[in-house]
Order: structure tokens, then sequence, then C-alpha cells
RNA sequence: UCCGGAGUGGCUCAACGGUAGAGCGGGUGGCUGUUAACCACUAGGUUGUAGGUUCGAAUCCUAUCUCCGGAGCCA
């Protein structure tokens, strides 16, 4: 058993004497009192450090310990209302383990630029430790509620041999004699999977080398992408709304306490539960041309098109039932109406944008052929894909999270570079 | 790729044609309840780079680099 205990648990030990190990986050010196800001990567702890309670030698670190030294700490719990956890620790001891050299990031405003450089450090403080502990945390969510309802978990390749949906722009790679492309999405994979399975989920890196420089955008980036045999677009909604719908209350429930550190705004996600509001296209187009934008039938939204229908809901909102030259070559055409698809994309409130894309699946294998070959693609790449429609074809459906900006939108972060821990974007790749 | 914006001490910014300043961080001193503590003193900058205009350029012009925001594309 360790001879220290986790920060996290200090309510636990309520006028006990325990040790913590960990950094100094900030220090305030007074004359004969001061306090030591610590955290361990659990919890942030004031530390209060009085002349006649501790050794002199230990009173006077107060002019070596500089910010981010580590140490180990003894001292009594103590009620502390006025502290944000409501527990403090009364000094009795410090143990230098090494003192830092002069640390770059203060506690005042910096650059988003400058923290990405230093992005090893400001891991360190206050709201990227909140934001890593709810990815964590609706990372797990994601895997339980896929579990809870017999999903099996089938991964995705990250290399890919062709360049298959096309539109987007993939980043080459070489794969010995031959070039690979780092996958865009495990969704193809997925219609193939859930012929074996039935419920797969998976839950990856993905990228993309689109020449995107928006707070929405990344050059890699997690998606967990669910797919469904026997399931029409419908049931495809339905479980896509209770899924989000999962994700925020499980962070409501888990992570109120990285949410206040955050300043997180939490009546806006207690709303968040199903239903949500679904409408056409052609609805959405509706909503723009009310609201005066010149927007023609057939165009794709852009994000203050997006942000314009979405600003109306305060849950999430699905638009579904595309136009079909939006949308890519396999998804299922509206039986009703050959110029649409049965494809879905849910936007997040508060300006977050789209975190859902998905569709019911082309199961006829003519229609599919057809598509494929007026979109000028590969066929032989596609063999494999076809083979699903070949062997016992059944409607199929599923549906792709993007994962940053999921995370985004519960924190309410403004960029959701902040989401990942190293993020990778059009100019940065390190550290 | 296109359209905007910005590059000034370690950091965040000010000065917008006339002697480069402040706050934070660093250093020194003070303070027994601080909350990004406070108060005093102190060190620290050839203003992204290369040209040009001018008696004089951080400031105006040209080129170039970097970053930021957005568009397109997408999660």
């Amino acid at each position: 058993m360790a001879d220290y205990i986790l920060a996290k648990h200090i309510s636990k030990h309520l006028n006990e004497e325990i040790t913590l190990k960990g950094w100094i986050y900030n220090i305030r010196k007074s004359g004969k009192i001061w306090f030591l800001i610590f955290r361990d990567g659990t919890e942030f702890i004031q530390c209060v450090v009085l002349k006649n309670e501790v050794a002199e030698k230990v009173f006077d670190l107060k002019s070596t310990l500089t910010q981010e030294s580590s140490i180990s700490v003894t001292g009594i719990v103590q009620e502390a209302p006025r502290q944000d956890i409501g527990y403090e620790l009364l000094v009795k001891d410090i143990e230098v383990i090494h003192i830092a050299e002069e640390y770059p990031i203060a506690l005042k405003d910096h650059g988003v630029d400058f923290l990405m450089d230093k992005r090893h450090l400001w891991l360190r403080s206050k709201a990227p430790f909140a934001i890593m502990k709810i990815r964590a945390e609706i990372e797990q969510a994601c895997r339980d509620f896929f579990n809870e309802r017999d999903f099996t978990l089938v991964d995705s390749p990250m290399f890919t041999p062709n360049a298959s949906e096309g539109s987007t722009t993939l980043f080459e790679t070489k794969y010995f004699d031959r070039k690979a492309y780092l996958t865009q999405s495990g969704q193809l994979y997925s219609e193939a999977a859930v012929m074996a399975l039935n419920r797969t989920y998976c839950f990856g890196p993905c990228f993309r080398a689109e020449k995107s420089k928006t707070r929405r955008h990344l050059t890699e980036f997690w998606m967990v992408e669910p797919e469904m045999a026997f399931f029409d677009i419908y049931d495809d909604m339905d479980l896509a709304e209770e899924f989000v719908s999962y994700l925020v209350q499980r962070a409501l429930k888990n992570c109120r306490r990285e949410l206040e550190i955050l300043g997180r705004d939490i009546s806006k996600l207690e709303s968040v539960k199903t239903p949500f509001p679904r409408i056409t296209y052609d609805e959405a187009v509706e909503i723009l041309k009310k609201k005066g934008y010149d927007f023609e039938w057939g165009g794709d939204f852009g994000a203050p098109h997006e942000e314009a229908i979405a600003e109306d809901f305060e849950k999430p909102v699905m638009i579904w039932r595309w136009p079909a030259v939006l949308k890519a070559f396999y998804m299922k055409r509206d039986p009703e109406d050959e110029r649409y698809v049965l494809g879905v994309d849910m936007i997040a409130p508060e300006g977050h944008g789209e975190i859902i894309g998905g569709s019911q699946r082309e199961e006829d294998i003519n229609t599919l052929l057809e598509r494929i070959e007026k979109e000028k693609l590969p066929k032989e790449d596609f063999e494999w894909f076809l083979d699903i429609r070949r062997y016992g074809s059944v409607p199929h459906s599923g549906f792709g999270l993007g994962f940053e900006r999921t995370i985004g939108w519960i924190c309410g972060t403004h960029h959701i570079r902040e989401c990942i821990p190293w993020p990778r974007t059009m100019a940065r790749l390190k550290p």
C-alpha cells in the first residue's frame, strides 16, 4: 500500500494526517503564513503553511519553491468552506522532490500558439486537466453504451489501399513498394462487419488532409462509428439521439467537478434528452429562407447556415433526407423520391457544428454500381464492398460521431484542438 | 487555394511619423487567511525577415515568412 493518498480522496480523511505527492500549481506568500496550491493530477488542493505549525526550514521553503516544483506534503485535512472542494491541508511537513526551473506558463492569459507549443506542459493546467478527464469519461461512456446494447467492437484499419470515397483528401504514405492512405472513416469495413456480427462499432483516429483552418477541424480526429444490420434510417436516428443524450447525461453525472472548473453552463446540457428535433433538408431550407438567407435547394449548408438552423433549438437537431447530389455514393436513395437520400446530420447547439453524419446504406448492388460508375470511382477497388450486397444483402444503417466536436460541445471549448491531448492541425505537428 | 487579422522584453498587450511603455512572470524587501493575493523597489527589447520612402519608421510602401480567424470541404 502506498504511503500517500490521491488528492481527490481528501474528503475521506477529515482531521487525519495524510501525505500527498504532486506538484505546486501556485504559491501565495504572506509574512508568517503562505499558501501553496497543490495538484497531483487528480485534484487541486490549497495547503496552508503557518510559521508556528512547521519547522523553520519548512517555513522557509516559501522562498525556494517554484511553480511546478514536485513535492511530498504532509498535513492535517481541514474543512474549508471557501475552497471549491470544501477542504484544505494544514501543512506539517514538506519534502522537496525537485525544484522546477522558471516555468513558462503563468496563471495568466497566453496565446493559443504559445500554449500549443507548450502542450506537454499546458496539460498540467486546470482547463486541460478537466477536459482530459471529461474526454476519458465520455470515451468510456461510448464503449459502455454499445456494450450494453449488444454491439461488438470491430476496429477498422488505419492503412487503406485506395482513396475510396473520393471527396476528401487523404494522407498518402509509403507502404513498402506501394502507396497507402490513412483512413478517413471505418464505415466501409463496418458494413462488412455487421454482416458477420450484426451490430458493431469502431472507435479510432481518422485522418483528413483537408486544408481546413477552423475551430472545428483537426487533421487527426477520433470517430465513433456504430453500424447496424436491419436498421433503417428511423432506427438510425433513434439510436443517434439516444447515444448523444446518454453521453451528455453521463458527463453531468460523473464530471460535475470538471464542468465546474470549465465554467460550463450546465443547464444547457441538462435539457439534452430524447427526443431531439428532426427536420428534413427541405424544412431546413425553409427555415433559412424565413431568416432571410438567399439559399437555393440543392446547396450544402455552411457553418453560418448550420448555426442559423441550430439556434432555434436547445437540443441537437437532426437534419435528414438530403439531396442525393450532396451525399456519398453509399447512401440509400429515398424510395419515394429518387432525388433524395436517407442520410442524416446532427448539429450540436451553441455553434459547435455537425457532430454526427449517418445514413441508411444502399443495399441493392445495381443501384450501388450505378452510383459508383456515375461518380467515376474505381470499381475494382470496391469489389469486396460489393460482395456485401452479393451474399445475403440486408438493409443496414450507421453513423459516425466526431468525438472531439462532441467533447468540445460538452465542455464548451472554443476550439476542438483543446479536446485532444496532442492536436494535429494543418500548422501543427509538434509536440 | 482564396478572403480577412496579427507579428513589439519569457508571456499578454500599449505606443500608429518625433526619446519604445504597462501588467504578469523573474529578482530583492514587506505583510498571519490569501483566492490568477496585495504593496514597494529592480533587471529585461537593434519592434518576424529583407528592401524602400523620410531629416526621422514599431508606425507609411513593397516583398517574404509565420501564426490566428473564416470560406471551400468535412466529423
